[in-house]
DNA sequence: AGCAAAAGTTAGTTCTTTCTAACTTTGATT
DNA sequence: AATCAAAGTTAGAAAGAACTAACTTTTGCT
């Protein structure tokens, strides 16, 4: 399996409400990207068939190592980005919106040159 | 019709093959994109069923006014983010790389901070 | 004019990612 | 324990964006 977008995606948010919350559950995620309970419903069926979380018998979700190392690159990301967009003067919200589409797409070097670019500051 | 980030692509190249050479053909973008011939053929008819190019009758492309618009929107977008990923230290190859992928998905503000930060520099 | 190569099109397929509709299972409260 | 709402699943559809295979049209050359 190769991982896309949209699985990224979907371990950060598990990662995310792991940080806030003591369980995670489908219904959870939906409620948090605003997708149907289906939509989540199948994705972490993938996720579950190709290692990325563990589910419990009450639903309750996890990611395994595999699908930490990926929901923490990314989270990780993430708050660069964002930090980076508040530096340059970009809204919380719209940072964080845009950071979210882009966190997925840029290359190691773009977000090296970024974090180094930040630190230096 | 809503303007999806392949139709971008599409007229962002149409433009820049047009800076380039006096006439721009479906297997010209092809080529430049990689994409195969059917693949470019469905595109641009969907793009002048739209009204964002014409084709005269040797197939020769060129934009319209809508079309140019969005094209040279999204080139602009396009060179803002080279300049600063450059600018950040961040290879030429890998700049314009990264920048095709978010000069689709960025909000108006976050270019407009760049822009604004590139010139404060 | 004849023919081969290049360019373009049509039809049908694949993949990803979402959706709705309808169903089942779980679980909490009375 | 019975019931009803919440959570989860299955099946099927849709949309976007690419593909291959096969066909047609155009063009350039001899």
């Amino acid at each position: 399996m190769k991982i896309h977008e949209s699985a990224e995606n979907y371990l950060e948010t598990i990662l995310v409400l792991s940080k806030q919350q003591p369980q995670v559950r489908s219904i959870d995620i939906a409620t948090e990207l605003g997708f149907s309970k289906p939509s989540v419903s199948v994705a972490m069926k993938n996720l579950r068939e190709n290692g990325y979380i563990l589910m419990n018998e009450h639903g309750h979700i996890s990611l395994t190592e595999s699908g930490y190392q990926i929901a923490n690159t990314i989270y990780e990301r993430h708050t660069l980005l964002c930090d980076w967009l508040e530096h340059i003067g970009v809204s919380k919200d719209i940072a964080e919106q845009d950071a979210c589409k882009i966190e997925h797409v840029l290359s190691p070097e773009t977000f090296d040159a970024i974090k180094k670019y930040i630190v230096s500051k």
